[in-house]
RNA sequence: GACCCUAUGGUCUAGCGGUUAGGACACCUCCCUUUCACGGAGGUAGCCCGGGUUCGAUUCCCGGUAGGGUCGCCA
């Protein structure tokens, strides 16, 4: 029997990192055994679900490239879906709950109790075997000593997680429950619950959680919880993926970046860590570099423009041609495409903004003459192109009696506004003679009153 | 409070009854170079503590400590 893994978020309007990378690991490993993944929405609170909370999720999933098997279309719980164990939004199976309660009740499984409807726990532990975690023998706590059993319907009626989680478990016919080792201890209730139905639990996967940086863990409100602060930041879903990948699962040959195929031939959940992982955002950042090095260049012009856009700076007001020549002198030099409008915005400004500190340092009086000359090669050139350039650089630097240095620096000051950036030569090339003689006249005008 | 899980450099990890404890990120130094980044060469830094078992424990067992989780008419 192929495995039939399941996704379980509930709507709450984001979808946590944490979220994120367990369905990832569900999808891997469908993906890995030839199994189904399916997306199930957990919207029993209706309060605090909405088709937009939805979408957040369903958005998420796409962008990360996590394609369900079976689960709704659309972020519309009355809407299309793909798969025939549906509805797979819980709001919808309503119908199925009450059926299951009723013959929990009629068998004396469960009871009545001031409105609400409580399930006859067994008082033994539990045994657990977890496929991550190993052999579990859950004990009751104190307060379970008391009272083992637990509400399955709250009085208003409406069924509560665990009851709902394992009976959509059991009708879709979910074989191992990959998730969070939040849920370890509960598991115990599920297992009771399906010997209840009468049918054999799933096979269960705890993996271990995600921390933040300094150890403490992650909630909602964290730096970096929400999945889509990375797509809002830039980050490629690539390098997303592949970080998440390494956060509690190894390939164990000391393999880093690996492509999603790699991975799920590798993956397996044996080799998925027992223990927490705390979030290393650098070595994210370090992944997103080496994947935005490589990007193919429509796609990194589609990111950029988005970028810029996000930072309020119209690249359209510029041809095409000139908008792709200036990306590519910026290849391989930034990671997330949140720095491209601070790296790059010099391409598209009218004005550039002068780094202050730089001012003192570069246009300063004796460089106004150096940049003189220098205007006067770049205006005599022929050929407006890199090599030309470089050599005409050079050659003035040379007939200046000084290193090329002396002549770069405030020269890329001039140009750009800062001290950093794309390699000077090729951006003089894509700027084009009229706005670099122009740039670099203001600077000049500018060191006469310095 | 009870119950459950976990413990290798700052971080992610490999590994193992005997290893010079390996890799990656980060950090430091140097090289390359028009800046930055990349790349190259080095470097600092680790088996939580205490008992056992054993000829020998980072590795196995127990205890402690620490971190995390759960015990809801939240999911």
């Amino acid at each position: 029997m192929k495995p039939r893994v399941r996704f379980a978020p509930s709507p709450t309007g984001y979808l946590h990192i944490g979220g994120a990378r367990t369905a990832l690991f569900n999808w891997l490993f469908a993906r890995h055994t030839g199994g189904t993944f399916v997306l199930r929405i957990e919207d029993t609170d209706a309060a605090r679900n909405s088709q937009e909370a939805v979408d957040v999720i369903l958005n998420g999933l796409r962008w990360l490239g996590l394609d369900w098997d079976e689960g709704p279309l659309t972020g519309d719980a009355t809407g299309p879906s793909k798969g025939d164990r549906g509805p797979y939004f819980q709001s919808q199976r309503k119908e199925n709950y009450q059926r299951r309660v009723e013959a929990l009740l009629s068998r004396g499984l469960a009871y009545e109790h001031e409105g609400a409807i409580k399930f006859k726990m067994q008082r033994e532990p539990v045994l657990i075997k977890d496929l991550v975690v190993g052999d579990v023998l859950r004990k009751l706590t104190d307060r379970e000593e008391i009272d083992p059993d637990f509400v399955l319907v709250r009085s208003d009626g409406q069924p509560v997680f665990h009851l709902v989680n394992v009976i959509d478990d059991l009708e879709m016919g979910i074989t191992h429950v990959i998730r969070g080792e939040d849920h370890l201890s509960n598991t115990a209730k599920h297992i009771a619950l399906f010997q209840a139905f009468g049918v054999p639990a799933p096979h269960y996967a705890h993996i271990p959680l995600i921390l933040n940086g300094d150890g403490s863990k992650m909630s909602k409100r964290d730096q970096g919880a929400s999945l889509t602060s990375y797509l809002d930041t830039g980050f490629l879903p690539e390098a997303v993926i592949n970080y998440l990948c390494l956060l509690g699962w190894s390939p164990k040959d000391n393999r880093e970046k690996m492509s999603l195929a790699e991975t799920i031939e590798l993956f397996d959940l044996p080799q998925i860590l027992r223990h927490n992982a705390r979030f290393d955002y650098e070595k994210l950042l370090w992944l997103q570099g080496e994947y935005a090095r490589e990007l193919a260049p429509d796609r990194c012009y589609e990111l950029a423009v988005h970028a810029f856009t996000r930072a309020g700076v119209d690249t359209n007001r510029h041809p095409l041609p000139y908008v792709k020549a200036a990306l590519d002198t910026c290849k391989g030099k930034f990671k997330t495409f949140a720095e491209l409008p601070a790296y790059a915005g010099f391409y598209f400004t009218d004005t550039v903004e002068y780094d202050p500190e730089a001012v003192k340092k570069d246009f300063v009086p004796e460089n106004k003459p150096r940049l003189e000359k220098l205007r006067d090669a770049f205006t005599a050139l022929p050929a407006f192109d890199a090599a030309s350039i470089e050599a005409a650089l050079k050659e003035t630097a040379k007939a200046l009696g000084v290193k090329v240095g002396v002549l770069v620096h405030p020269t890329r000051l001039a140009l750009t506004g800062k001290t950093s950036g794309p390699s000077l030569y090729h951006l003089i090339e894509v700027l084009g003679r009229e706005r670099v003689l122009g740039r670099i006249e203001r600077a000049v005008g500018i060191m006469a009153i310095t």
